[in-house]
RNA sequence: CGGGGUAUAGCGCAGCCUGGUAGCGCAACUGCUUUGGGAGCAGUGGGUCGGGAGUUCGAAUCUCUCUACCCCGACCA
């Protein structure tokens, strides 16, 4: 390929609306172009790295002995009515209409299409287990999307679902997809971890995230400094802190504590640790307020929070009136004693005595608190989240925390869907029988935001191998008028094409400052540079991408020296 | 959805307060020079000033309205 012949776009300004590396980067490099909120279009350049994540994906997937095919992203809304569904997606849901008033969604996840798909087609035990998948547009309206296709509404996902008789069998093909991911990531060369994750909206039993490892990713990850634990934040379990509950040992004291809201104000006024406290937070319930009662120094879970049968969901916290109501005074001095309605305490919390919390009196805390003697609660949960330094659920080593962008997400569903739907199969006594059913998706057009996010310098884009849209550019200084350097370049472009390597030759007319500048904005892994000092000492330049120091290789041997490169 | 902000050439912006029919930088195009780290000079093209309505002799500018886009949104107990 031949710049002249393709389409190079590259910005040297940063876009103004482009907040985190990668989004900049797929900018400037001109891999995308917004159109609007949450949508882009994929230049052809971007395209190419799209399409290397695509096939490595149908590679590994193939492999695993998955089926690929191919299901429609528009869906009759009755499909969502089967599972109830469209309560759980809520506003996520694109919804339309047709010429003769019938509703559709643009789908978000193909778990009731293929289920419909299964009931006619899976009729016996014979026929299973089966997995399929589908790499395919998908668009969830995002309340807010953001940083570019990591985040945007419309975006293209591998989604495979696979079905079986037993859970056991359900089992081994997670497992196998658990393995299958990690061939993928690997392949594609990205750092990345495997974690317990919450299944949110999917539903289910089991399930497990992949993360890309970046600073900027969205997700928090806990994992163990020495043993295999690790979760993502919202399921990673928070271990009590505290062993045992020691006696009183202080009396209840009420104190005044004007206008300190805050833990930390409070803690600051009084002179002592935030462990000392703790903060009582007032939700929706099942039936009326529920107070959520966690240490001072941790933080609410909300997905925790939301998970136990006695709190409402979506999770609200009470207003400031309705907070008032209550107990009689306002948020800063919200306390567990004599508390009008359930409380829901953290198992730290649980365990701890003489602590403060406030007092239900405006400008009033207590001290000296304790369980039993002057308060109670109905309940102890796991309701916070872990932090780095907690001890690791498994009581091997402690936590630490990483971020990670979440690429990849496996289920195993159970007969949620299949009960829902009615897909059944008559197994070996000829009875009928509720599907097992597992799903795994993993986020094609994501996975390029986070390559970038992962593989990036001052410079622009370092492409794992593996992804890059060309793995060679030949950068030919003075291509127009020298006649050495041109020959030398184009013999090299077809030696390269010729054996099948990816190659792109800069024939622009530029100068080589802007050229060089422009290639370590594109990332492209391999590159030569070819020039009339070089030529006449018979030597031509390659620099490795990511390492970006300069080497003489003689000119007649830089076809099979970059031929070991690339398969290096 | 609530709050805040922006909308003028492909990109980034000025002009608006104080109405007089649009400008700067980059990019693009042409020519000449230059050619191993973001070139110089000369020239050229490109804008219904987000849409609609109003005020006015006259609106990018003032008023109303609609739309799009961007940012923030338990972290307080």
């Amino acid at each position: 390929m031949r710049t002249s012949q393709f389409h190079l776009v590259t910005r040297k300004e940063t876009p103004q609306d482009a907040e985190i590396i990668s989004h900049q980067l797929m900018i400037r490099a001109g891999l995308i172009r917004k159109l609007g909120a949450g949508l882009y279009t994929w230049s052809p350049l971007g395209f190419r790295v799209l399409r290397k994540v695509e096939h490595i994906i149908r590679q590994e997937m193939d492999a695993s002995g998955a089926l690929e095919m191919l299901m429609p992203a528009v869906q009759p809304k009755e499909l969502w009515q089967e599972t109830g569904r469209i309560e759980d997606f809520g506003g996520q849901l694109l919804a339309m209409t047709d010429r003769a008033g019938r509703d559709y969604f643009f789908g978000p996840t193909h778990e009731e299409v293929i289920t419909e798909f299964v009931r006619d087609e899976i009729t016996s035990y014979k026929q299973l287990p089966i997995n399929f998948y589908q790499i395919q547009t998908k668009f969830r309206d995002e309340i807010r999307p953001r940083f570019g296709v990591m985040r945007s509404r419309e975006f293209i996902m591998k989604d495979a679902y696979s079905f079986h008789l037993s859970v056991e069998s359900l089992d081994d093909t997670y497992r196998l997809m658990e393995q299958t991911y990690s061939n993928i990531l690997t392949h594609m060369g990205l750092h990345f971890r495997c974690v317990l994750a919450d299944s949110g909206a999917i539903g289910g039993s089991g399930s497990q995230e992949f993360h890309v490892l970046a600073d900027s990713g969205e997700d928090a990850i806990m994992y163990s400094d020495t043993g295999d634990y690790a979760a993502n934040i919202e399921k990673c379990e928070a271990v009590s802190l505290i062993a045992e509950r020691a006696a009183p040992q202080q009396a209840l004291k009420q104190v005044a504590t004007p206008n300190q809201k805050t833990i930390d104000q409070v803690a600051e006024f009084l002179g002592i640790q935030q462990q000392q406290m703790v903060k009582t937070l007032l939700v929706d319930g099942v039936d009326g307020p529920v107070a959520l009662v966690v240490r001072g120094d941790h933080q609410l879970s909300e997905v925790k929070a939301a998970h136990l049968p006695e709190v409402a969901t979506p999770l609200r916290f009470l207003d400031e009136k309705e907070v008032q109501k209550l107990t009689g005074c306002d948020v800063g001095s919200i306390g567990v004693k004599d508390l009008n309605c359930p409380i829901i305490v953290d198992l730290t919390v649980a365990h701890m005595s003489d602590f403060v919390c406030g007092a239900n009196q405006d400008n009033h805390h207590l001290t000296g608190v304790n369980w039993q003697r002057d308060a109670d609660f109905q309940q102890q949960a796991d309701i916070r989240e872990a932090q780095a330094g907690d001890p690791s659920p498994d009581g091997q080593g402690v936590l630490k925390q990483a971020r990670g962008i979440e690429v990849g997400h496996i289920f195993q569903l159970g007969d949620k869907y299949s009960k829902a739907m009615n897909a059944v199969v008559l197994n070996d006594k000829g009875q009928a029988q509720a599907l097992q059913m597992g799903c795994y998706g993993m986020g094609v057009s994501r996975l390029v935001a986070a390559a970038i996010e992962q593989n990036h310098d001052d410079n622009g884009i370092i492409w794992p191998t593996a992804l890059a849209p060309f793995q060679v550019a030949i950068l030919p200084m003075n291509y127009q008028k020298s006649t050495q350097v041109k020959k030398a370049a184009d013999e090299l472009h077809q030696q390269l094409s010729d054996a099948g390597i990816e190659v792109i030759l800069d024939d622009r007319k530029v100068r080589p400052g802007f050229m060089l500048s422009d290639f370590e904005l594109l990332g492209i892994p391999h590159q030569v540079i070819i020039g009339d000092r070089s030529l006449d000492e018979g030597h031509v330049e390659y620099r490795y991408r990511e390492k970006m120091d300069k080497q003489k290789v003689e000119r007649a041997k830089i076809h099979d020296f970059l031929c070991q490169q690339i398969s290096s």
